[in-house]
DNA sequence: CTTCGTTTGTGGTCGAAACGAACATAACCT
DNA sequence: AGGTTATGTTCGTTTCGACCACAAACGAAG
């Protein structure tokens, strides 16, 4: 027996220089620390496998470029002189923007995932592009004047409702906001004169969850996120999200769930998103007396019929539906955001149960179920996870601009 | 608008050394080789992006060892000095195996992917892992008489149908074979005295059909393959196959297609390849007095019922799990292997129809739907793929023994 | 309480590995 | 013969690791 080949590229390509390896590892430090907080010089070299000499030099460029700083170290209370902490600088800031159907919400975000400041205004009606356009640039105004000097801007990570072209950051498709064909990442650089990366939303929040939330350390991960529109999601695989060949891998509220269910506006009947849907859970809430706003804060509480059997039977779809998808995927970790997540608080062990019974059998049993945690600083933390991502892969390239 | 960075890893941890510059490129260059065929040495630099300098050294090292050599360019027509040809070697040799429940095969496939010899014995019940053992290694004798003085045999690649442990080459459970828990990858490197490498036969199979057959040059991919056992397959997403936290990912035959179905032995209801199903298939012939043997032979050409319509609705059926696997992976191909291929073959307009009516809107438009190519070698192929994958990996390692 | 050994870790210099650039040359077409 | 495309070789640059000297913590012995 040797050496284990899974998981590498079938398609190989790109040569390798001599200065790729210096990108490489400069990008594999600071994402450690972006990704991981502070680590020791000694822990970097263990994680690393690389020499001290090495990691020393790497530190030291990443230092002059600002984007780390040295602490004194911890006192450990063991033997040995101590090793200083290296850290993320928090003068390094990922502008982030979420538009939606209500509101539009900016955030700075320090290099290490920190939620620095926040902004965010109520729209009367849902905003056409340009109108949330202007309120983006002035709600960024807004939390530049907040931020202390010295720090710099690196980029704008956008987190959008819909289809987006990442390459060129046109948003295709944005239904709930009936945005198509927009450039808004063209006319958001063009004003701010930063670079900007556009992402759809279950993209960004599966990258969050899976580098700073409830995934965190899953190299296998599976992302619900139950919303008024309907169900989102994404895959994390092999350490890597799951794009498909042009982008929209990862529709997981339309796989199937039940032949004779309702019908989807996808054209299809039964639906993961028909079957475990939001209006469905309020319409039983209001036939039992509580008002559609508080059905969701009900789920945890004793409730008349026939709220509590709506809650049972859509519990039980989604046990059903998520051990169709670990059949698919085999996912260390399974993370449930939005009225998911809720649903999952109030009906734990149901849903667990479902799970384990319905799931190929090995497979069900190892799988973590978790609701997300990072709350509704989930998109913004993502979606400046995008801004960071070019500063992330080829940190060299940036020196100049710090 | 800056750098894409979809698709990058977001574990990062690895460092990089000096060296591993030129084991990567080594590796990429073989791998090149190998899975396209013959490149001339422009195109190598080209495709690589190195120079010509290196790409000079790295092709000496490389027919150094024996993997590669030159041959005289092709007559191209064009005006400048012409580049020699460099050609995996068929003198460097994996063997493939794949024990099943009513024979053992053996392969010798050369570096290109060509199946140079093969040996088959049938066996008149499912073979012990004993049996299956000493079966295997008399072929394996038979083989390698055949083969050409000189070549070297790197190592050994297996196919099982079942569950494998790939770090160790242990069968977990293989239910058709009824083997459970056999270190049958060990036993065979301990007779051989060859590095041997396990692998389930779906996912031997996939990267085959990626690296190959009518997959090749496809990053996202899925294969379904249907046999009497049922449906198996696997996926390729990013360039990478889809591997799961425990390796269990891709059991496509057991996703939901019909709530009202047939109940599965998995313990669920409806499932793929509960509903498309060679048994049923057959069954309907026998009724409709063609024998069971002919059945698949028959789908081609028009017969009575009842067999008619049972074509037509695991036709209709096998659409619709396609266009639901389509939501979640977006592949760029769909490759349909066994009967399903057979298929596929006899009702290619209803089952194209099918999913681009069920597939959510820009999915199904794009993806092309092939049948399997490389018929009974596609496994000895894929198996080989196994075997030479600690090769292709670091080429630089194994000078040694060549 | 001081001292000294042990442990763990940093800093700096030097050498080795690997790739790219530049120049000279070779082979093909028109 | 001239233009085009490609190879081969030498030399310089980049980058990492090995090695040696030294620093900072703990703890045991005097």
């Amino acid at each position: 027996m040797s050496i284990p080949t899974s998981g590498s590229h079938l398609t190989a390509s790109a040569g390798s220089r001599n200065e790729q390896t210096r990108r490489h590892n400069l990008s594999t430090l600071l994402t450690l620390v972006h990704h991981h907080g502070a680590l020791s010089r000694a822990e970097l070299t263990k994680l690393t496998g690389l020499n001290r000499s090495t990691i020393g030099a790497l530190n030291t460029e990443l230092a002059a470029a600002g984007f780390v700083f040295e602490s004194a170290a911890l006192e450990s209370g063991t033997v040995g002189r101590p090793s200083p902490m290296v850290n993320p600088s928090a003068g390094i800031v990922a502008l982030a923007i979420n538009p939606d159907i209500d509101a539009i919400e900016v955030g700075a975000v320090g290099l290490g995932g920190k939620v620095l400041v926040r902004a965010r205004r109520a729209t009367d009606s849902v905003p056409t592009p340009d109108e949330a356009l202007d309120i983006a640039l002035e709600l960024i105004e807004d939390v530049r004047a907040q931020l202390p000097d010295g720090v710099s801007v690196i980029g704008v990570g956008v987190a959008v409702p819909g289809l987006v072209e990442t390459s060129t950051g046109m948003v295709t498709r944005a239904p709930h906001l009936g945005w198509q064909d927009v450039a808004w990442g063209e006319q958001l650089s063009d004003a701010l004169g930063l670079p900007v990366q556009v992402g759809n939303d279950a993209a960004v929040a599966v990258v969050a969850v899976a580098v700073f939330g409830a995934g965190q350390g899953a190299a296998d991960l599976m992302y619900l996120n139950g919303s008024a529109s309907g169900i989102g999601g994404g895959v994390i695989a092999g350490g890597t999200r799951l794009v498909g060949a042009n982008g929209f891998a990862g529709e997981l509220g339309h796989t199937l769930v039940n032949s004779e269910g309702v019908d989807c506006y996808c054209g299809r009947t039964g639906c993961l998103e028909t079957e475990v849907n939001l209006n469905r859970l309020q319409a039983a809430a209001e036939v039992a007396g509580i008002s559609a706003a508080d059905a969701v804060a009900q789920l945890g509480s004793p409730a008349p019929e026939p709220f509590e059997s709506e809650v049972d039977r859509e519990a039980d779809v989604l046990a059903h539906g998520i051990a169709n998808l670990i059949s698919v995927f085999n996912p260390e970790a399974v993370v449930l955001g939005g009225f998911l997540g809720d649903l999952y608080g109030a009906r734990q062990e149901r849903i667990r149960a479902g799970v384990l019974a319905d799931a190929f059998a090995p497979l069900g049993d190892n799988v973590r179920i978790e609701r997300a945690r990072l709350g509704d600083e989930l998109l913004l933390v993502g979606a400046a996870e995008l801004a960071f991502g070019p500063l992330l892969h080829d940190p060299s390239g940036w020196k100049a601009q710090a």
